[in-house]
RNA sequence: CGGGGUGUAGCGCAGUUGGUAGCGUGCUACGUUCGGGACGUAGAGGCCGUGUGUUCGAGUCACAUCACCCCGACCA
């Protein structure tokens, strides 16, 4: 075996970091901090960015762009978004190079000193509400309804493949409103959009409810999210949404003419997922063979391996097997036929499986013979002989049935791995054993959060939306806590 | 920013008391193979991170420096 997986078992992190790189989809780049996503990672984004657009345009939004460089003095034109970004902006001060006098290469050129520098977007709230200022005079012009594909980026002193990178990219919706309620609503709608998203395409359970304030976007009034469990059972932030109420409507002077012929300040949200939701995927369904891919967001869908002794029975299989993979692609699903000659039957099965392929179709002169084909799915490993005659149903059937299998799979893990503890001890206790979701009471204090966050590493991840909440005492102070509230220890 | 570690072939690593560089894998060619990462034979591939010093002689010793990785603090 060339390429050998560390388990997820011997070290999870470790599996995930070679999982990363063995299956091609991203490693470092020469830039610290910052990855290269290889083309098949690359592929799987291209999937995600293809559904979630399409989502976005389905519920009235539409594309623009937005500079990468934002002015130093917007930043700080919002005090609680300062804040939360300062301690990771990159900044730009100079606009020229020039030959070093002293020697070989380049320097930067003293005289081109910028006269107010530029941050590197970190997110682009400011640089958006500046020239929304612009844009939005009466309510006829609300609601304004717009999402970017973009890259940003934050200088985070410790990086992890998708996970958190300096640069990554993202989609971030920005829009306006003419009253408080239907800004919530946006906000609220776009939550449910990315739990969808997850559920349905990556075939991630995600709880959805909002994060406690000392977990909330700066400068937002509210933050819904989308928590996910990975099988480590630590919790990721899959997705945000926030109702940022009138604070960038204020911070950048954006007024507008009601109906009634007043002046009021807009209402604001933002939301966006980015190339962490790479991470969530990984990390949610692959095994330690390498990456399992729901069918939806899998870049080949179905590969042919052809299995032959000399060229002869080569022609004879690769006329079955274009037959085979017309058929499949008139039901649009994708195909790779991979018969390459350089590469072995064995080399090619241990390669799609860590690339996670979900269904594979190894085709040799026996199969052929008795019009056969040997089907194998990724997610159970399962190996099956199946007819060539209607094969495109058969396979069709079998994606569908792979896509809810690993969502069911999925789902019984975090539904395992999620437990009631109503004592502070049973709580530090189980934690530390066996990880997971805790459905915990508190008394909805910050301090009391800190010092949960202090003792065991754990934080609240979302208070969910419960129609019929279940009162009790908080763990830790014993003072009267309304509902139960998700604990874990987080990506 | 604190603590620890590592820099030697594309990748992963070994290199003893200081004596002029090796293994695995990958790569190239040819042959035999081909139903789960095949085998044989022959090859190519190195400023031993960088600099200064000690020495007849440095991958090896000393000092400095740079880079990267891991663990913390901070964060999506």
């Amino acid at each position: 075996m060339a390429k050998e997986l560390t388990t997820r078992e011997e070290n999870y992190s470790q599996w995930y970091n070679d999982l990363v790189t063995k299956a091609d989809l991203a490693e470092n780049s020469a830039v610290r901090g910052c990855m290269v996503i290889k083309p098949h990672g690359y592929a799987i984004w291209e999937k995600m960015q293809a559904v979630l657009d399409k989502m976005f345009k389905d519920t009235g939004h539409v594309n623009a762009y937005f500079p990468l460089f934002i002015p130093k003095s917007f930043l700080s034109k919002e005090a609680s978004h300062v804040e939360g970004f300062a301690k990771e902006c990159a900044v730009v001060t100079h606009y020229r190079l020039k030959s070093d006098p002293n020697g070989k290469g380049v320097i930067v050129d003293p005289e081109a000193k910028l006269e107010e520098e530029l941050i590197v977007r970190p997110t682009s709230e400011t640089i958006i509400w500046s020239t929304y200022k612009n844009w939005i005079q009466s309510y006829r012009d609300l609601p304004l309804l717009i999402n970017q594909w973009a890259n940003v980026v934050r200088w985070e002193m410790r990086t992890r493949l998708f996970l958190r990178t300096a640069e990554f990219l993202w989609q971030e919706g920005h829009t306006a409103h003419a009253s408080k309620e239907e800004a919530i609503v946006e906000a609220e709608k776009m939550i449910e959009v990315y739990a969808t998203f997850a559920r349905e395409y990556l075939a991630i359970p995600v709880i959805v409810g909002r994060k406690s304030e000392s977990e909330r976007f700066a400068g937002a009034l509210d933050t819904y999210c989308i928590e996910a469990m990975m099988q480590d059972g630590k919790a990721l932030q899959a997705g945000t949404s926030h109702f940022l109420g009138q604070n960038f409507a204020k911070a950048f002077d954006v007024k507008f003419a009601t109906k009634e012929g007043n002046l009021d300040y807009v209402w604001a949200t933002s939301w966006g997922v980015s190339t962490r939701l790479m991470g969530a995927l990984i990390m949610a369904h692959s095994d330690d063979h390498g990456l399992v891919l729901p069918p939806k967001m899998a870049p080949i869908q179905v590969v042919i391996v052809p299995i032959y002794k000399n060229m002869a029975d080569l022609e004879k299989i690769d006329n079955a097997a274009f037959e085979i993979k017309k058929k499949l692609e008139k039901r649009g699903i994708s195909v790779k036929y991979d018969n390459r000659d350089t590469q072995k039957p064995g080399w090619k099965f241990a390669e799609y499986e860590l690339k996670g392929v979900p269904v594979r179709l190894a085709m040799g002169m026996r199969d052929l013979e008795k019009n056969e084909v040997e089907l194998a799915r990724r997610d159970t490993l399962q190996k099956t002989q199946v007819s060539q005659e209607n094969i495109e149903d058969y396979i069709e059937n079998l994606l569908v049935e792979i896509q809810q299998n690993i969502y069911d799979k999925a789902f019984k893990f975090r539904a395992e791995n999620t437990f009631k503890v109503d004592s502070y001890e049973e709580f530090k206790k189980q934690l530390d054993e066996k990880g997971g979701f805790y459905l915990a009471h508190w008394d909805g204090t910050a301090e009391t959060e800190a010092l949960i966050k202090e003792e065991t590493k754990a934080t609240i991840r979302v208070i969910t939306d419960d129609e019929n909440p279940e009162p009790g005492f908080c763990m830790v102070t014993g003072k009267p806590s309304k509902q139960r509230v998700v604990f874990a220890r987080a990506y």
